[in-house]
RNA sequence: GGAGAGUUGGCCGAGCGGUUUAAGGCGCACGCCUGGAAAGCGUGUUUACCCGAGAGGGUAUCAAGGGUUCGAAUCCCUUACUCUCCGCCA
């Protein structure tokens, strides 16, 4: 959520900054700072009526004790016009405040002015890549779903028979590369100076709404009504709350925690070849990195994050390269996106395995998360980052199709002492 | 799931309708004192919003929301959470 100082002191600023997100946000931008007048307004009477109000209570309390109690009861029936009069300020305020919050919360967060325009992913801008002559698949490398089949390492139809479509059961060996995945990101993120956290796997409407999941992505979480309880689609959500409501200090700059959890989307919509096999699933593994820094930080740390990123995936020895992704095709609440993708040979396709973002402060405003420096009176909204480190399907997919051998699947030498094997077959 | 007891500032803890502007203590910050420190003394110490160029002033905030009252930390209702006991349970 943008702060309505924000939009207030630089409209046309924050007007034609979201034209590279493709929203037109001059309706509601103007709506919102007349609202916020309307809301000051009333603030100011409102607030000069209860201090009036104040006083006079007072002096009756006053009047009470010295015994006067002829003087305490005329001065009681006076109270009753102001009292109606504060009352109504105050119904008319909360009135207001509820359609500023409405208006701020449709609109999407400023893109970075490095963010190219666009409106697909056709106009993502690419950063790197190890894979610059990508070969096609004439040696009639096999899909992954095609491998995990011959040698029986994934049960799509029995996590059908179980769940649904989406939930597949990871058997033997792939059940084991699976942990052997977790437990070598993690301890990579570790490496890396993150704590790690196990959070919850459902959260409440609060936090849904505090990363920006909730009220608009509603419909890409499962919902526990009974309980008004989310499933959660990452641990981005879980982990960032942990900071909802706190003030840091200055000097705990930066946060960093990792966590894996299990993913869980809804994700309706869009079949066939591009959500076959572990390409898009309902349910999946991932190990999600958070950080929480000061404003003046965040871009370094963002690079850190992607840094960290890549030098995974190298140890993978996976191809990839990483893209910045254009306004139109960054999520809601990001000011600036790199997404990375891995080859997958014999699909013939770039997978996305992380997205790694800097939400500066607007989730932060949503999160009223802030920090104070001991020298300075007040707060500020924090930033937050985040990113995969990384998500396990496609990693999965990839690892399956690009080393693939007569033998079975060659398993890298990083991951090697967290397999016990060298070899998938 | 049932019964009962709770939730007060950074922390502990008093207050149960009006001198509470939330006592007292601890912690923290600054000052005095000291050769320096401790102790002692003094001052300050939530957050958000509004008015103001600023100095400063105002309003709200005693788990959250609503109500009663001229006036609520205090009384009533609803919700959340914590603890104790019972039930169930990996």
């Amino acid at each position: 959520m943008l702060t309505i100082q924000q939009i207030e002191t630089q409209p046309e600023m924050v007007i034609e900054r979201l034209k590279i997100k493709n929203f037109d946000a001059k309706a509601i931008v103007y709506k919102a700072i007349e609202y916020n007048q309307e809301r000051k307004k009333l603030k100011t009477t409102g607030d000069q009526h209860q201090a009036e109000m104040n006083q006079l209570s007072k002096a009756i309390g006053q009047l009470f004790k010295d015994g006067k109690q002829q003087e305490a009861n005329e001065a009681k029936d006076k109270t009753a016009d102001l009292k109606n009069a504060i009352k109504q300020i105050q119904t008319e305020l909360a009135e207001v405040e509820k359609e500023l919050h409405e208006l701020l919360v449709q609109l999407p967060n400023l893109p970075h002015e490095s963010v190219p325009s666009g409106k697909t992913a056709e106009d993502n801008k690419l950063i790197r890549t190890n894979y610059e002559n990508v070969e096609p698949n004439t040696s009639g490398l096999l899909p992954h779903w095609e491998l995990s089949n011959q040698y029986q390492l994934i049960d799509f139809e029995l996590g059908v028979k179980l769940t649904g479509a989406g939930f597949p059961v990871y058997k033997g060996k792939m059940a084991r590369l699976q942990r052997a995945l977790i437990q070598f990101f993690l301890d990579e993120a570790i490496e890396n100076g993150y704590e790690e956290v196990i959070p919850p796997l459902m959260v409440n409407e609060d936090s849904g709404f505090g990363t920006g999941q909730l009220p608009d992505k509603e419909g890409q979480m499962y919902h526990a009504t009974e309980d008004n309880l989310y499933l959660v689609p990452t641990a981005e959500v879980p982990v960032t709350n942990i900071y909802r409501d706190v003030i840091l200090n200055k000097n705990q700059f930066p946060v960093k925690n990792t966590a894996y959890t299990p993913c869980f989307r809804r994700e309706a919509g869009s079949y066939g070849k591009d959500v076959r096999g572990l390409n898009r699933l309902h349910q999946f593994d991932k190990v999600e990195i958070v950080q929480i820094e000061h404003p003046e930080h965040s871009y370094q740390t963002l690079e850190k994050m992607v840094l960290h990123v890549e030098s995974i995936i190298n140890k993978l020895e996976l191809p990839y390269r990483i893209i910045q992704l254009c306004g139109g095709d960054m999520s809601f609440t990001s000011a600036l996106t790199y997404d990375f993708e891995v080859y997958s040979k014999a699909q013939e396709k770039w997978l996305e395995v992380s997205s790694v973002s800097n939400f500066e402060a607007f989730q932060a405003n949503r999160l009223k998360l802030r920090f104070k420096d001991d020298k300075e009176k007040g707060t500020h909204l924090a930033h937050t980052l985040n990113g995969s480190a990384l998500a396990l399907p496609r990693i999965v997919a990839a690892l399956l199709e690009n080393n693939q051998t007569p033998d079975g699947i060659v398993i890298p030498k990083a991951l090697r002492k967290y397999t016990g094997f060298d070899i998938l077959n």
